[in-house]
DNA sequence: AAACTCATTATACAAATGGTTAATCAAAGC
DNA sequence: GCTTTGATTAACCATTTGTATAATGAGTTT
């Protein structure tokens, strides 16, 4: 990662290029200063994430972090406090990017919308989105399995500050589905994690995917085939 | 778990009880050694499906792994060798015991079967059974899965030794249905992944279910509701 | 009962890990 | 230019972890 780009050996330097490259100091001018914390905060932050959704809390060391984010260990308690809050800010951005980039309930369709969809094209829209958010973003979900599969005071956290409410939000969503006929009428936490289970499990295992299959989930015809698969078992 | 009964501070003990339990003492007769010598090792593997299964290769220690199934942690070595070839055992386990209970292609439906079920039963009786094996070893899905999700010398040995074997079988399985017109006619591995993943992480995130909705997927009752749905969504 | 086997334990060790503190040094402010 | 600020680094510490080796002692054999 190395997100500041190439440290000489010692200190730190090119905060001129760093200011160069943004043309947007006006509101409060980010200080050269400001602007390197940032990206000192976000390349700990995003390697962080790798690392937790490769190797779990346990597994994942913050000194691996760190040097994947081509900063010192000890900036981490700097900025984060500790290798627990480290990994609440992790998931914590996970969450508030999805919701950024993703709603379940709401029209969906990243841009325009609602411009006359059945209710089934208005299913398939909102999927899809769903497994694009998932090709996108796999290290969201790696994460959050890699954390859901035992108890512990992180899911406990985890659970009541994010996915209580994603579950909701699913399970309206399945609800709705289930209104319209497109869905049978069955268990709802099941039908959740059956829709889930099956949009996700496809980019949660890339590697494995791209071992045994020979294929890559990341390839956008690979995800298309993908989405055509999921619609086409899904919404009948 | 502890399975060598009772441990007693110091050494080991209680020989008799061991062999009085079971009175198949004839063809090659077990020593007291050679049962608690199987005991140990078998604990030993057990603790190591746990601990691996919820913490990952790098997450879960052998120091913990020996506590937990109330052995010296240096028998770890005696018995395994090495933490590596312990988790090669404990993937070897899971896979053979998952071709001793279930079969992806044979006409599965335990022990009579055949007897004249309409292909679209066949595959519904199939599925069950895989659903109730994921119910049953949450661990195997578990375990493979915190491997999966990166690159690594762990994962292609199992890819190459088992996941293969069980991809082509599944691929097959999948392939059948389509034939029959049970499957849309859209991307095998896509089907491939949207099914185990369907299926599988209802148990795989048991203790996200149990927190976030109350409901415990190793319920009875509630495991045939999962597969009640599974199957009004998959087969058609 | 004595000798032997070998499953188990005690102990050690180097490396890795999470966390802490003081030093450093470039940028910001004067 | 000089001082101040604070982001970064160096060094350190107590634990943990994987691995290795020697000691031990119960069970088996004779």
């Amino acid at each position: 990662m190395n997100v500041k780009k190439t440290r000489t050996p010692r200190g730190k330097r090119d905060s001129t290029d760093a200011e160069a490259g943004t043309g947007d100091a006006q509101t409060t001018p980010p200080n050269s200063r400001t602007l390197q914390k940032e990206a000192t905060r976000a390349a700990i932050l995003q390697s962080a994430l790798l690392i937790f959704s490769e190797r779990g809390f346990d597994g994942g060391s913050t000194r691996d972090i760190a040097a994947h984010a081509g900063v010192h260990h000890a900036l981490i308690k700097y900025y984060f406090g500790s290798k627990d809050t480290l990994w609440r800010a992790a998931v914590t951005f996970l969450f508030e990017r999805q919701a950024a980039e993703m709603s379940f309930d709401p029209p969906a369709t990243a841009v325009t919308a609602k411009t006359h969809l059945s209710r089934r094209d208005h299913a398939r829209e909102i999927l899809r989105q769903y497994v694009l958010y998932c090709a996108r973003h796999p290290e969201h979900a790696r994460l959050m399995m890699q954390e859901s599969v035992r108890d512990s005071e992180r899911l406990q956290w985890a659970a009541d500050t994010f996915i209580s409410g994603t579950a909701s939000r699913a399970e309206r969503f399945v609800q709705m589905l289930q209104r319209e006929g497109i869905l049978p009428d069955v268990s709802v936490p099941a039908l959740v994690y059956i829709i889930v289970g099956s949009a996700q499990l496809f980019y949660t295992l890339a590697p494995e995917v791209r071992r045994v299959w020979g294929i890559d989930p990341a390839d956008e015809a690979v995800t298309a085939a993908h989405i055509e698969a999921l619609l086409a078992v899904l919404v009948r």
